[in-house]
DNA sequence: GTCATATTTGTATATTTATTCATTTATAAT
DNA sequence: ATTATAAATGAATAAATATACAAATATGAC
């Protein structure tokens, strides 16, 4: 049953979801404004309640701003169906501080994707053949620190679902 | 250029991510104790300018709890060498004394096929990946040397298309 | 309508997070 | 090494956000 049948926060509840998705809204002050602009008006902390009701949380945008957004926005995983690279390893190993992960042939290049999709700054980059992946560290990075790196990308990797 | 050259700075990141990731952490004074609690410590201020670079941001959990996570698949800007654009490369760093090209995908053994045309001494080979090349300078070649071998390069290739 | 109860809201304030500025530490150039 | 330049940091403080509590408003039973 709908528990929101109060009319007034019903619409405010749902312009606050337009405003936040449509605009580059920074801060609730900022909200605060645009929502008056528009005839509806509250106050701060009427709007941060909502928010939490919304699950509406100040994340950063890709230039590394404030920025408010929808909580769909927030993990995006427009990438993966399927969802399994990690089963597709078959042996790692440690050469000149790098690390070499071998995968069933022609696997490579999916497993290397999902590392570098990661966005792991411990990670330099990855350089991917047919069967073979060469995982660059960054300087001064330890390889137990990749290992962790690397088990953590494929953990979530199992536990994407959403 | 490789920024995080920095050990103290560059293990901090690495253990936020990981409590980040493990723990749940509702709070920056909350995530402040527990790295105290392994002798890494630092100031709220400090924690504050970390999560911003890594992205962490306070979202809220499926109860409704406040919860730091990492940020979602969002691109992370490669940090990139001025004046080393050449339409397909995206980004260069370094790591373990050799180059990395980060190209558009699919375009990697082309911009390596420059590379290799060009028959710089300096350059031992590369090696090309779907969107990522490793550029594997000779023993006793500076860094420098390699940059201004390859901005060369890259100045060449763009005058051909003029 | 009245009454009882639950929800919503604003004010004031507490808590949390971001930023400024001065200092220290690291990196680069000579 | 020495000096110059840039990056990182803490202390103090500003700014932003959350919450306690009282008042107002809505809801449901009669």
């Amino acid at each position: 049953m709908n528990k929101y049948t109060n009319m007034t926060r019903a619409s405010r509840l749902i312009l606050i979801e337009k405003m936040v998705s449509e605009k580059n809204i920074t801060s609730q002050e900022e909200l605060l404004r645009l929502m008056e602009g528009t005839g509806m008006k509250c106050t701060q902390a009427t709007l941060s309640r909502d928010l939490r009701q919304l699950g509406v949380s100040r994340g950063f945008d890709s230039k590394g701003g404030y920025r408010y957004m929808l909580p769909g926005k927030t993990a995006k995983t427009a990438d993966t169906l399927p969802g399994h690279e990690s089963e597709a390893v078959t042996g790692i190993t440690w050469a000149r501080d790098m690390m070499l992960i071998y995968t069933y042939p022609g696997f490579a290049s999916a497993v290397a994707l999902k590392i570098d999709r990661a966005g792991r700054y411990e990670i330099a980059g990855t350089v991917a053949g047919d069967d073979t992946i060469l995982v660059i560290p960054r300087d001064n990075i330890s390889n137990e620190a990749v290992e962790e790196c690397i088990s953590l990308i494929f953990k979530n990797n199992s536990q994407e679902k959403q």
